[in-house]
DNA sequence: GCACTGTGGTTGAAATATCAAGCACCTCTG
DNA sequence: CAGAGGTGCTTGATATTTCAACCACAGTGC
């Protein structure tokens, strides 16, 4: 019981391998091609996350650990980042009235604006580098692959609040 | 033609968002998740993508840039990064004969018995976040959309030369 | 051979992320 | 209500990443 050695692993099949490092180029992929189209509007991809998620709450507020959790980030990580956002007048916090320890951040007008801007880039960007390459019926199959991961991996995560309001929908849908 | 303001922009579905924001959170967790495991072993996940990377080369040797395009990684993280490496003694640089501006990073034996034992507990790791979790047919289509995905956005890309040999393999199958 | 331009890789400083405390408040128990 | 232990968030130090030069060499045209 010394240094944790099991029995020989599972080893992935050729197949496994194949998918698996396709899927870790890709992903790689991707955020280094979203991040480099928002970073023209001097926003990071994780950045915009944030206030884009802020966007779509009912009153463009959400606790930091609701937030935190959401858009998967550490407390600490999150935590700076609004205080980056902050500075440029995007959010604001405040306090939280039934539990005093809690701190809500708040999209201001301004950051409302540059959500709304900046979401009219961000979603062509998606749909050039993850839409348009994959034919529509794999592209759902790929969300619930990974809707399967997500249940696994954090099953009580908060949901994302997705508003099924309409299909062609103005500046709201921000995330894309 | 002053501030870029094409005609509206081609929002997306409500599938069509929930199934990038599945794979926005999906993809994030399953990062946290293999880096965690990881961490007990202390590297990161990119780290451990570089030595795996070498480990599974011909001669466990590859040339700075070819590998930051493996990787996906910019030229100058892997240059710090593999710095960090060289002081554990997991690889070494070896100067380049054809071209004499060019740097080889060569896996140390050392390194060698590192990503072996690191990829038992690697393997596990995925098949835990990512496989179990997912049919296995549902996982190839998972490998098939991102593969269009990097056609799409890097289309000569080096190969990640995986070695079609044994299904059933042993410690070279290290990257999974 | 000498410029000129491009590529491969590195460097150091600035920006960002992580990690380990820490503080304030909440909740439960007695 | 005191105290113990938990949660929510922040802080500051450290580690990593990014960004903008930079140097050395390769390739091309003269």
């Amino acid at each position: 019981m010394g240094t944790s050695s099991a029995g020989e692993p599972r080893w992935l099949t050729t197949d496994e391998q194949r998918a698996w490092r396709a899927y870790l180029r890709g992903s790689r992929l991707i955020e280094e091609a979203l991040d480099k189209d928002l970073q023209s509007h001097g926003v990071q991809l994780t950045e915009y996350e944030i206030i884009s998620m802020l966007s779509e709450t009912p009153r463009q507020r959400l606790r930091m650990s609701t937030l935190a959790d959401l858009v998967v980030q550490s407390r600490s990580r999150l935590t700076h980042t609004a205080t980056r956002l902050e500075n440029r007048g995007w959010v604001r916090r405040e306090a939280c009235l039934e539990d005093k320890r809690g701190v809500e951040l708040v999209l201001t007008d301004q950051g409302q604006a540059a959500v709304e801007e900046m979401a009219r880039v961000h979603v062509e960007s998606v749909r050039r580098a993850v839409l348009d390459p994959v034919p529509p019926e794999l592209f759902l199959e790929l969300g619930r692959a990974m809707e399967a991961i997500r249940l696994a991996l954090a099953p009580d995560l908060p949901h994302p609040a997705v508003m099924a309001e309409a299909e062609d929908q103005g500046p709201i849908a921000a995330e894309a």
